[in-house]
Formats: structure tokens, C-alpha cells, sequence
DNA sequence: AACTATTCATAACA
DNA sequence: TTGTTATGAATAGTT
């Protein structure tokens, strides 16, 4: 019988603990079920025991929570530039939707629900978590994005070669020609030239085909 | 006073649908957050309301996705761009970092100074004041990135439209010279067919020159 | 797993 | 919206 409230940290004895996960673990859902159906909320539950055991409900689908997670920003996209929407909405925008409901919900958990709760001293300590913490994620979206970045770039200054050198051909192709005309004769090196490196003009077209996405799916 | 036990089904009356969800939400997450404490679990729970607003709460597993994420990613971009780093840093990261360490300073004088002495009321206040703070940051960085791509992109297909244009005008060029030489005459519109439209040649060094940054400082 | 004494959550109301 | 309270629900400690 409850003789009295709990503290809420983690439960040493290890059976009490597994008994008590099992028990509220069921009361969660419950309530995640109640919620869903009462008031017509989405809602997605992933719980991992600390044996690593997964239990998990969703409302309807995750999909859709995710889908309307990913609609949420990618509102940009459509402003600006409507005919590129595609290709950014699909890796890009669904990484940083990730990244920022991690962000969003890292800060919502340390601020969360138990700041009337606290003392002073555990007031400080948060204080530090959320500084720490939100470096920690901070750092991360910033390597995600600039890894996107560095890739474009990266595809951007291959395009500049190809055309760098393309020019290149063409102008050292237009001296041939008027060394022709200055000397009135002409020689099939010309066309045998253009062609000299195929292999480079298999790499243009690899580029291009590339260029629509930097990480393929699964971020 | 709940006079009766409820049955589970969707609530008709708006407000009251909205009440209760408010209500029944914040218990979730407590529990949620209980459950995690307790028992050392890790959770992720995310809840959109019927009108699209999202809700989220995770334990601290934040962290070990980011990681296993970046290591995911880090692979990936060892594998394919091995010697690319050193164009990371450019002014993107310089602007993102400021941008970060702005917001972040901000954020550490809103918790920072003077915790001790507000009262529960006050501290709710600065709860919200932060979520919504927050909020800004998220949602301006996030368009800052995605301007940013878009404009590579953007770039990246003018570059390939532009190597497409020069490719056709070297096959026309060596159609000319095919004819020429079939003929046993050569003549000078080659040379004007390459600089008939310098304005292309001028784009096309524009875009080298601005690929490097889309946005030049203070974003 | 089953049982209660308690604590906790919350429906209805203000 | 926020607060209050009577009541139903969840659960800690025990069997």
C-alpha cells in the first residue's frame, strides 16, 4: 500500500524497477491512447526499457505525424523558389525537421514540465544542462548543414571545372582554326582533339545526376 | 468535480475538447518523464494537437542519436568527398557560429542572472518567454540554411545549363568544321559564333565569382 | 499476479 | 484562461 510519495530518480532495487516500468509503462500508453481518442491528437510513443526492449503507440500512423512535422518547414521552400521545393523538401528539410524537433524537444524537456519543482540549486544545475546541452545540438545541426553545403559547393566548383575546361577546348579549337585559315590548310587533329578525354565527359554527366541530392535518405 | 467517470471517445464540445487536451497532455508528459527517471528508460513522445500544434519530449537519448547520427554521416562523407574539409569553413560556418553564439549568450542571460530571484509566477513567465525565443531562433536559422542550399542549388543548375550550352556550341563548331573541311574551305563566322553571346560568358563568371557565399554577413 | 492505502490526475465547475 | 475540488485512476508497497 502507498504508504507515501515517491522521489522521483531512478529506483536502485532492480526488480522494484522493472516491476514499476512495467506498471507505468502501461499507465502511459493508456493515457497516450486516452489522449489520441479524446481530444484527436496525433500522438507518437517510443520507450526503450534499459534492457533495450522497445514498446512504442502511435494514434494513426507516424507517418502522417511525421509528414506534418516535415510540412511544418518546408514552408519556406514554397515562398521562394517553387520549382527547386522538390528536390530540397526531401533530404534537406526532413534532416533539419529532425534536428530542430531534437533541439526543440531537448530544451522542452529540460525546461519542461517539473520547473515549479525545483530548488534553487537544482534550478543552477539545469541551468548548465541546458547550455551544454544545447551545444551539443547546436554543433550538430551545424556539421549537418555544412556537410549539405560543402557537398553542394563541392558539386558546384566540379561543374566550373567541366566548364572552365570546356572553354578551354573551345578556345585552343578556334586558334587551331585560325592557324588553318592563315596557313589555308586544315587537318582532322581538330575533331580528334575535342574527343581527346571522354572520360571527362562521362564525369560532367555524373556530376549532373548527382546533383539533386547530397544524402540519399535516413537522416 | 468529476462527478463521473468519462467514456474514451472524442470530445464534442470545442472548448472543452481543447481544455482537457491541455490538461491530459501535460500528465502525459509527466509521466513520461517519471517513467524515464525511474526506471531508465528512454523515450521519445511527440504529440500534435488537432489544430497542428506540436509536442514533444524525449530522454536523454538526444545525444546518442545525434551521435550515432553524425557517425552515420561522417562515414558517408569520408567515403565519398575525402578532401573536402577545408572549404567547410568558409563564411557559412562563420555567419551559422555567430548566429549560434549570439542566441546561445542570450539564452544564458535569460536563465542566467538573476534565477534566484524570481518567484514561481516569474519563472513560468521566463518558461514561455524562452520556448518562444527559441522558436525565433529555430525557425530563422532554418531559413537561413535553406536559403542557402536553395542558392547553391540554384547555382549548381546554371552551371550545368551553362556547360550544356557550351557543349552544344562545340558540336556545332565541329559540325561547321566537318562541313569546312569536306568543302576544302574554311571561313570566320567560327570565330564570331563563339563570342556571339558574350553575355553568357559574363553570367557564367558571375556565378563563379558569387558561388562561394549567398549570404555575405550579420544574418 | 493480486491487493489496497495512498497519492495523483482530472472533469466539472467557478 | 486559471484555479478549485470532488471523484476516478494509478500505483508503491506488500502478499
Amino acid at each position: 500500500m502507498t504508504r507515501r510519495k515517491i522521489q522521483i530518480k531512478k529506483i536502485d532495487n532492480t526488480t522494484a524497477r522493472q516491476v514499476t516500468f512495467s506498471k507505468r509503462r502501461r499507465g502511459l500508453f493508456k493515457k497516450a491512447q486516452e489522449l489520441s481518442t479524446l481530444c484527436d491528437a496525433e500522438i507518437a510513443l517510443v520507450v526503450f526499457s534499459a534492457t533495450g526492449k522497445l514498446f512504442e503507440f502511435t494514434s494513426s500512423s507516424v507517418q502522417q505525424v511525421i509528414e506534418r512535422h516535415d510540412l511544418l518547414s518546408s514552408d519556406f521552400d514554397k515562398l521562394n523558389h517553387p520549382s527547386l521545393e522538390l528536390q530540397v523538401e526531401s533530404s534537406t528539410s526532413a534532416a533539419l525537421s529532425k534536428e530542430i524537433a531534437e533541439k526543440t524537444h531537448e530544451l522542452r524537456k529540460l525546461m519542461g514540465e517539473e520547473l515549479q519543482e525545483l530548488n534553487m540549486k537544482e534550478l543552477q544545475e539545469l541551468e548548465k544542462l541546458l547550455g551544454s546541452g544545447l551545444r551539443r545540438v547546436r554543433d550538430a545541426k551545424c556539421e549537418i548543414v555544412l556537410k549539405e553545403i560543402t557537398s553542394l559547393k563541392w558539386k558546384g566548383s566540379q561543374l566550373m571545372q567541366e566548364n572552365k575546361r570546356l572553354k578551354q577546348v573551345m578556345m585552343a579549337n578556334r586558334q587551331v582554326q585560325t592557324l588553318e585559315l592563315e596557313q589555308g590548310q586544315s587537318s582532322e587533329p581538330i575533331g580528334d582533339f575535342i574527343h581527346s578525354d571522354p572520360s571527362q565527359d562521362h564525369d560532367c554527366s555524373d556530376t549532373s545526376l548527382k546533383l539533386g541530392l547530397a544524402f540519399p535518405s535516413g537522416i
